[in-house]
DNA sequence: CGGGCTTGTGAATCGAATC
DNA sequence: CGATTCGATTCACAAGCCC
């Protein structure tokens, strides 16, 4: 009995659900905005059920009238200093609650993005670390076109932070490094992104007012989404507006659930979502990291000729030499091994890649097995 | 009777102190590093005594096992005990008890910098606000060349965050507009900053090895106290390290007092900062009133250190000669301005491409201002 | 022609890293 | 088993030039 629970416990950590995973995504309202609060929302989900949530909170700490607590009562507006300590303790309540379901209807491997400014960013971060977050990055979005700070009394406010983080050290985020890589021009993608804000065409209006006054650029939500989800991955966002999250969504391929306390914005998002067409499937893929290409042996290489046994092979600098065998191995003097590791050995190093150690004349030029190992790729592949 | 403690009340908060400022002037150590902690450090100092505090403390990067490059050389961790704390609650405590000494040192309009990664900053942001300082702005340290992510498991961490704060919200704090602006093309001056990291001369070195791990660039105070502090105001380190703040503090006509635990920071600090020597008093004068709005972006050569202020420039012909100051502008013996519109004044003309005409010596040889903004161009973009 | 100096090119080094 | 690094800076060395 407890051995059968045990099992069942473990599978359910690896795979991200209590039930089994097609089983909870099945109760999942997909493609929907669940209207009211979005505790109360989430509450409505599946435990270890979404791969990432997007969450764009009230930045608001002067509170006014658009901050209730947890409970539901209404928070006054504050003058003296007493109360502004009370004001934050209310924000960092409400922020408690809502990440606490965030945390539970998140699988073990999923992530979770929160956007914020210095209101409230401080307290946001603190307080998903508190509760068991590990954050992998914070992320600048530098705006190319920000509002000027009109009396001239600060530096001009002209970017905001979000937090990128797991569930916890050791879980296995979603990290598409390679498609980052290329989306940035072949340089690694960094933790500052220049994008600009959500205007012109994009930004939603109504009798020539902007319906939502925070509405996210989908350019950003495009680089969150294509970075941290797979396709078909679920994506929900507890504070979904007019809808940017989920537009960006349906575009990738990405499943997205929505919870949105006011109609109108719930409105303006599902019209806008309906006109958001899905890329084509071969847009959506993205460049793999070359571990997800078709594996080749070392082995292989001799099989089919393209190397044969006896030929010496050396690293770049000519310090080390070794003698390729037939078994797909490597014999120097002193030891022996795959091309991996008989190079680690060698240099004395934890690790090696003995495709781009390991070098070998070809055609009169010293080249990178790695080469070798493309060209019979190019060959034999397509 | 309470017409005068009230009017005793508003003048001791106006010059942030209960008693003369320049009777608690005299009390203060400036110019010199208290050794041991900071907090007992700053206990010695009296209240309300300091105008501006730049902290600097310990990340808590949790760092794992040994990281090295892909190519098997090793990277040179912070591994220092200093950096070492058991828990976040740990750090937390820590971190109210220099921020607590900190606050009772400040003038009530002085204004407080803490620099941090998100290893630290979301709390020490939290603690800040809890404790009633008022965040003005968060400032981006944009790398221009941060380490890479060796192992492709993230977005390369390519800044860090500074936070600005006053003692409250109501507080006149220090803000030279003008300057900033000056510093900055003509235009405001951002929230994000891009800023090399600390290397080549400026990295203080003995014996080879770098004298303290993360060493700030003097560019980056050099901002900070442009920006937030007036000539002669008071400036604390609570964590001094090799001393980068008296540094710049010396060049620009503020006083500086240090907290430091470590003897050999401390003995490198006091080196360092007799070498730098003081700018003249009329390249520190800042602009101060708005004047023509000409586009230069001359005070980045400065910042960055290619042009120094205090440096003589002169027209082609020799006829007209004056001084560059610390924040971008120029002056002469009759006239204070833009590059372009000193250069304008002084022959009365409409306007001057300030660029082309101001001329500098530069490895002896006398060149236009344009071709040290090419080389800072080509030394600096791709 | 050679010594000394300048200039240009390429290799090597290394940075607050939860890798 | 084998995937994974960017840019500023310095240094070594070659090429070119002047005297």
């Amino acid at each position: 009995m407890l051995k059968e629970r045990t099992a069942t416990t473990t599978r359910a950590k690896a795979r991200g659900a209590g039930k089994g995973e097609a089983e909870v995504r099945h109760l999942l309202p997909l493609g929907q905005i669940i209207s009211g609060d979005c505790v109360e929302a989430m509450r409505s989900l599946p435990t270890a059920s979404v791969d990432m949530v997007f969450a764009d909170p009230p930045y608001n700490l002067q509170l006014g009238g658009d901050l209730n607590r947890p409970d539901g009562s209404h928070v006054d507006a504050v003058t003296d200093d007493w109360d502004k300590f009370d004001s934050f303790a209310t924000y960092d309540q409400f922020t408690r609650a809502w990440l606490a379901e965030a945390r539970r209807v998140l699988k073990p491997n999923g992530s979770i993005w929160v956007i914020g400014s210095y209101h409230n960013i401080f307290r946001v971060g603190a307080i998903m670390q508190d509760m068991g977050f590990w954050v992998l990055n914070d992320i600048i979005w530098r705006k190319a076109n920000p509002m000027p700070n009109f009396k001239g009394t600060r530096f001009t406010n002209a970017h905001e932070t979000l937090i990128w983080a797991s569930m916890g050290e050791k879980a296995k985020y979603t990290f598409n490094y390679r498609a980052m890589k290329t989306l940035n021009d072949e340089l690694q993608m960094r933790s500052d992104w220049v994008l600009p804000i959500c205007s012109g065409q994009e930004r939603l209006k109504k009798g020539g007012a902007k319906v939502h006054p925070t509405q996210k650029p989908e350019a950003l939500l495009y680089r969150v989404m294509l970075a941290t989800t797979n396709k078909g991955d679920v994506v929900l966002d507890p504070f979904f507006g007019t809808g940017t999250t989920g537009a960006v969504a349906r575009r990738l391929g990405r499943e997205w659930i929505g919870c949105e306390r006011e109609s109108a914005y719930r409105e303006a998002a599902l019209e806008r979502i309906e006109l958001a067409l899905p890329l084509d499937e071969s847009a959506i893929t993205t460049m793999q990291s070359p571990k997800a290409a078709p594996k080749v042996a070392f082995g292989t290489l001799i099989e089919t000729g393209w190397i044969k046994p006896g030929t010496m092979v050396s690293d770049k600098k000519g310090r080390f030499a070794a003698q390729v065998r037939a078994d797909g191995s490597l014999a120097c003097a002193a030891d022996s091994g795959s091309i991996h590791s008989l190079g680690a050995k060698l240099q004395g190093a934890p690790s090696c890649n003995g495709w781009s150690f390991w070098h070998i004349e070809h055609e009169g030029q010293v080249k990178p097995l790695d080469d070798i190992r493309q060209m019979y790729l190019l060959a034999t592949e397509p």
